[in-house]
DNA sequence: AATAAACCATTGACTTTTTCAAGGATTAAA
DNA sequence: TTTAATCCTTGAAAAAGTCAATGGTTTATT
């Protein structure tokens, strides 16, 4: 039941691998994070027809920052023809609108509509699950204590 | 010439959305961080003709660990078809070779070259580089701390 | 010992994601 | 007013991910 107990015959040979130069690479930590992370969260993800990026696109509509689709390009970190058929899948679900920005016409704002913020409520609560079970060997301090960390990393980049 | 005046200009609007419900959340972290920095990575490692990927194997092949594709696969958490290029293509260049696992015949385990050990020698240094440019928001125990909790929840899924 | 089942590396087909260049509409700068 | 820059969108091409099937090998079952 408990997801420790996965594969325990084949006896879990990346134990052996501890020592390797490899295990204390940022790099690969992080890509491994990102791998087994949003493997779980889209699993949590799916009876909701959403996956991480198109839920993450949802959240930023829910916000009440107004974000264009380029802020949403920066944001996540894609490029902005990779927003046009996220934001195209959503709309095409009634989950968000393609507003006018009234500064510059221009840019389109993404604002979610009801029927998208009642989905992202149950869809939170889902990946916020996911993320129980993705950090499950650490204790509650040391998974704030984490977020923290990435978050200055990736978003505080002032010196 | 450093990397943190990349785009002054703009005025980052990255701030306003700091209050974001998805700041808060894992999954964007971590994809923010592994776009970021493998990105930076990807780019220290071009001058050696090489990405996180395939110094990845690279490392591991360097290591007295001897690992079998399959071991691969698992440590990066892809599928084994995607080794097959990976290893072909350091196989290509001479830095690593396939061996006959004397244990198992079906298995091959991948191991470095001379030339090999020597070009991740030169490689290494450059990631240790650019992961010093992305972590160069946090002091020196705040990065041990990072990798550590990371390595954790990646590595250890004891309890 | 013989048969069946499981496993490894590889191939191939397929989908998804990423990366780039170019375009029309709009705004900012000269 | 002209020039340059920005935003969204499109489309093409490369890279990465997913999945099923195969030959050779090992393990488990009978």
């Amino acid at each position: 039941m408990n997801a420790s107990n996965a594969k325990k015959s084949t006896k879990t040979k990346v134990e052996q691998f501890m020592k390797c130069d490899l295990m204390q690479e940022l790099d690969f930590l992080v890509a491994r994070m990102r791998s087994l992370g949003s493997g779980r969260a889209n699993l949590a993800l799916k009876p909701f027809d959403l996956k991480v990026r198109s839920y993450s696109v949802l959240s930023l509509a829910c916000s009440e920052v107004m974000p264009t689709q380029r802020d949403l390009a920066e944001l996540l970190a894609l490029d902005p023809s990779q927003i046009v058929p996220l934001v195209d899948g959503l709309e095409t679900k009634g989950l968000v609108t393609r507003l006018a920005d009234p500064n510059d016409r221009r840019s389109k704002v993404v604002v979610a509509t009801d029927a998208g913020k009642k989905l992202y409520g149950k869809a939170r609560k889902a990946t916020e699950q996911s993320e129980q079970e993705t950090l499950n060997a650490l204790t509650p301090e040391e998974r704030t204590q984490l977020r923290d960390l990435l978050s200055r990393v990736v978003l505080g980049d002032s010196a």
